[in-house]
DNA sequence: CATGCGCTCCGAACAGTGTTCGTTACGAAC
DNA sequence: GTTCGTAACGAACACTGTTCGGAGCGCATG
């Protein structure tokens, strides 16, 4: 019973005692968790990221994860801020100092966010419910008001601002990784298309007359094209629209 | 044992005829699941409406549910578009004729959506991945884009606007319920704003200037006010953008 | 009238899930 | 050499969505 060879498992340097027979193994911590669990993440999916699954990659039991990790939600909040870190931040200068070339910095910017958090297979919901406090989300959330600043604009839109500019990374991302989840069961972005096409085709034309005259409208434009144009469109608006809308001051 | 007078259930024990001594009760319809999931997702929120607790509110077994309905998520598609039907719309006039005050109208659509949406504990979030196409999301769309249509922009910025605005009720509507959910768990608004101001006043000054210097303004603006901004941010832009900014033709 | 077919109904079971309990074993302090 | 905090889990709990197969009803056909 002492020296079992098969099956080594956690934390036994000296290899003759007792049940913990494991040789050489990486000390468990939290990112060795949130490691594990981002390549099952890639690999198969957010429902996939399941505490067993992640225990297995690590060779411990599910209640083990529980010592360095509250629950399975804390776990995904820092997968999220793990990818986070990957979205390519631009470096703003000091405070006061204007930015050079703020808006073709911030476009890209956002463009990065919601194609990074957007191919991660549905990481990106877990950022709807919550605002994300993990030290990358705040590292984007001061390089986009950085870049905010360079427009000149007051504290109170910057504010409201980087509220938007976060709704519409994690929404967009969220959406986009929806999209990758349904082809890799299959449906093909071309098949998913010509499913919406026969939908619309089949709608009364008195009942819904802008939805059949727009059909072919409807699926123009790449997925690129639009996020390019809603890119666009929220930074123009940003700079035209003053909070308080109703009221002038 | 044979007969104890309290709680009939479907299927007699021992009432002379056969299993099912159904007294009175509502046929099953899909309908009829839709509304019991309702009741369920407004007392105890989305997690909640699972197979089971429908089932037991109709007075029957989870498996019976499947006649009905392919699956689960079938379910919540139909439930989110019955609460979609909640929604005031406004009516358009027919296809060709301008459509008086617009963009009054469209602001008050989005409003509503927003808030009938994100009144309804996380069903928002239903619709995050797959593009909704039950009638009541159809005459939605129907509507947006005839209010649209009195902006006198083009069919392709249309379309644009169309997925941009359902993008933004959509997630608008997720964060708002989610906020709904933690203030249901004892945490109030006012506890959360609080929480989120320890949070920034624990970070370093050099390590992130905009928040820490920002963090008076974050937490201003009531809901309301950041959101009738952002539906207004979507409309000037929509207005002064057009499509394919890059190359003009 | 009898028979059979199709449909609804639903108890039981399967293969999972997140999380907790209580025990075991280890490394370090005393 | 003994104690002790804590990491590590095996097992169990209370669930989940979904499937299977049998049971029973109503209706059209023979």
């Amino acid at each position: 019973m002492s020296n079992p060879p098969g099956a080594p498992r956690r934390s036994a340097p000296a290899a003759p005692v007792s049940r913990r027979t494991r040789p050489a193994k990486a000390a468990l911590s939290a990112d060795a968790l949130v490691s594990a669990a981002l390549a099952i993440l890639d690999a198969d999916g957010l429902d996939a990221v399941t505490m067993r699954r992640v225990a297995q990659a690590l060779d411990t039991g599910a209640a083990s994860l529980y010592v360095y990790v509250a629950n399975r939600d804390e776990l995904l909040a820092l997968v999220y801020d793990r990818v986070v870190g990957e979205i390519p931040l631009p470096d703003v200068g000091p405070v006061g100092a204007p930015v050079p070339h703020w808006r073709a910095r911030l476009t890209t910017l956002i463009g990065d966010a919601v194609t990074v958090l957007g191919g991660r297979r549905g990481i990106a919901s877990v950022a709807l419910g919550d605002v994300p406090t993990g030290p990358n989300a705040l590292a984007l959330a001061e390089t986009i008001l950085g870049l905010l600043s360079g427009a000149g604009i007051d504290d109170l839109t910057r504010s409201f601002a980087l509220d938007l500019i976060n709704l519409y990374i994690t929404a967009a991302a969220t959406e986009q990784s929806a999209y990758v989840a349904k082809g890799e069961q299959g449906r093909t972005e071309e098949s998913e298309v010509a499913a919406m096409n026969e939908t619309f085709a089949r709608l009364s034309a008195t009942e819904y007359p802008h939805l059949v005259a727009m059909r072919p409208t409807l699926t123009e434009g790449s997925g690129d094209e639009r996020d390019a144009w809603t890119i666009e469109v929220l930074l123009n608006g940003i700079l035209t629209t003053p909070p308080h809308p109703p009221r002038t001051p």
